[in-house]
DNA sequence: AATGAATGAGAGTTCATTCAT
DNA sequence: AATGAATGAACTCTCATTCAT
């Protein structure tokens, strides 16, 4: 006769590590990857610290896992829209969607990678996977101005690379900013736009 | 007749200061403000923790001071170059040539200015020093791009301040690469010029 | 078959805070409260100060632990005598045995309690605990005057307060002094009965 | 030529002393013995640590320079008052306004002395001072009532010592408690005085 | 007589980690 | 899979005292 049977008492594994990276986001969003503590993770959780350290073996761990997620997050972002068929200068406007809707909707994400990437200058563990994704999201930028400039969309005398770096590198700086607001966010990108788009020309109009 | 000079056994309490906030600032760059210890510090001067105490009273104490070296050493290089007579390009590119020698000659003034930018999210002390100099530094920025815009050395449909904080970040975020080059730089900085000169009227050649 | 007793190397927490108050008992009473420290009470319970700190949060939770420690003593010692169907002159000898048995055989006790009431003064979480104490001592003594009166075993004309004030005060004071012998006491609470008992009246005699 | 000379620049070394005594007591009254630090005395006295030290060459010298500073305070109230030609019970009253004024007007007198009493259990240097002051005291108090039993103010079966210990003890105690007013004052001293004075014989009035 | 600078010893507290169950 | 208890190492900060001037 079993009854009640304790629900969710035991996670699998997989789950309690997920819950585990949550709740270490969570406390790098309020403290910083610095005030990142083992305990108020446990504690978020509600397991006891010896609990977690069986789930996680070491802080380093921890991290890389937070780190892991952090890439979840973004591949599944990466799947949600369409790419094909567009020309270079429709391909930036869907970048610069993604980049609203993830600052304005979930800026928690942009904290814990802002922290991450700071992080992976002395933590090579860290470095492996963040820096990978960074130079991910810039050759993916770089990509759409190289498209660009095939098809007509953007002057022709861009340099793909360096427009890509300045390009992320300015969104980034975005995050960066506490003061961030949604028309801020617009007159940024509209002005990365008009920096790189061809300008008509008076001739042939 | 031996001419021992006295080996720093006891300094004026400005020069004592200055020597611990040369240090912490090394230490910052080893290990990040996070990893930056009072007794580390104390060491690298060569005194007792007590005397570090005695002339920094406290930890926030201390990253307070660190942030006013940091201005210390903006303000001296901001005084270096006559910046009279010029148009709106000349200064953009002379304000290029302040970042290259920053980036290029003392590398570790950037890296600790980068901890103490993030450190200005949860430290209000900090925060009251690091966030005016970026702020000061962006409308320097925004007040080349009005000028060119003015005399015509720079796209008439520029927004300035929006240019400010894309010229200003994407230069940020070069300085928070490890793998930064001298020619990398060299093409960020011509991107970033293409994008706001004007461009030539074909007509008129 | 070996009767190897577990040498105390890892107790319940009920059983460590025991030990933890037993030792800073033992340390107040040789050094006071100034001179207590958290780590000769951990050397003293032979454990390590974090797992001091692991039982005892902080201090001040410590300095409360040994009030409530007093506190504990002292109601297991009132619980030992029977106080019933004994006129008020009887009720005194008892708490004058009562007292008695404590300056003679736990002079220790005593010492700690009057620290502890003089921290009192200056630390509330210490006074919310010690003063009631007292608090209640003096009100006992203040019901054996009252009983006394109505009784006839006591002088009509005391005021019950005051005497057990008078009553309390002097034992306390008793205990204060180092030079404390049995006689010194004998006579004290002779002549404190004296103060107080009704004068036979040498008409009705 | 000499023109405005610094007045108290520099003052004698005895009233330098006074000074520092003056500020130690005003310390002690606020944070108890325990919280005097040599740095608080100096800033209140407006010096610095080192010529505080120079004055007062340790903290153990400056303890007894309070007890010091105590006994003549006390001295110079016991002059105030004559006791000549007085009965036993009018030298009580004598008494007991010598503390009321003190309890009232100098309560913070008292607080230190309690402090130091306290000390004295374990430091000797304090106990060379203060228990002598506490016993001068217990033995005029004696003498008070040897010389009531001898005119027959006070009862004849009083034990001169004894008495002049629970007088006192009750006195004392009432300094520690930080609720003592007025009236309680008056309602104790009264009850200690039915307490000891001889009753009418009713026969004989 | 006075002071800025320096210091050794030590205070309470924190933290990631481990152990026994 | 989970936990209460334990720990070493380290942290910031304090204090009475001393030194050189």
């Amino acid at each position: 006769m079993t009854l009640d049977l304790p629900i969710n008492r035991r996670e699998s594994g997989d789950d309690r590590r997920l819950a585990i990276a949550a709740a270490a986001r969570a406390i790098i969003v309020e403290k910083g990857l610095e005030g990142l503590r083992t305990r108020d993770i446990a504690a978020r959780v509600g397991i006891n610290i010896a609990t977690l350290h069986y789930h996680v073996p070491s802080k380093e761990t921890l991290v890389a896992l937070v780190a892991d997620s952090l890439r979840s997050d973004f591949r599944a972002q990466a799947l949600r829209r369409p790419r094909a068929g567009k020309n270079g200068l429709e391909r930036l406007h869907l970048e610069f969607d993604d980049f609203r809707e993830i600052a304005l909707d979930m800026p928690d994400l942009i904290v814990v990678l802002t922290e991450l990437i700071a992080r992976a200058r002395r933590d090579v563990a860290v470095a492996e996977i963040m820096i990978p994704m960074r130079e991910f999201w810039r050759n993916q930028v770089a990509d759409i101005f190289r498209l660009g400039i095939a098809d007509g969309s953007f002057r022709p005398d861009i340099d793909p690379d360096a427009a890509a770096l300045i390009t992320t590198g300015a969104m980034s700086d975005c995050w960066r900013r506490s003061d961030l607001s949604h028309s801020l966010l617009d007159h940024i990108l509209a002005e990365l736009e008009r920096a790189f788009i061809r300008t008509p020309d008076p001739l042939q109009e």
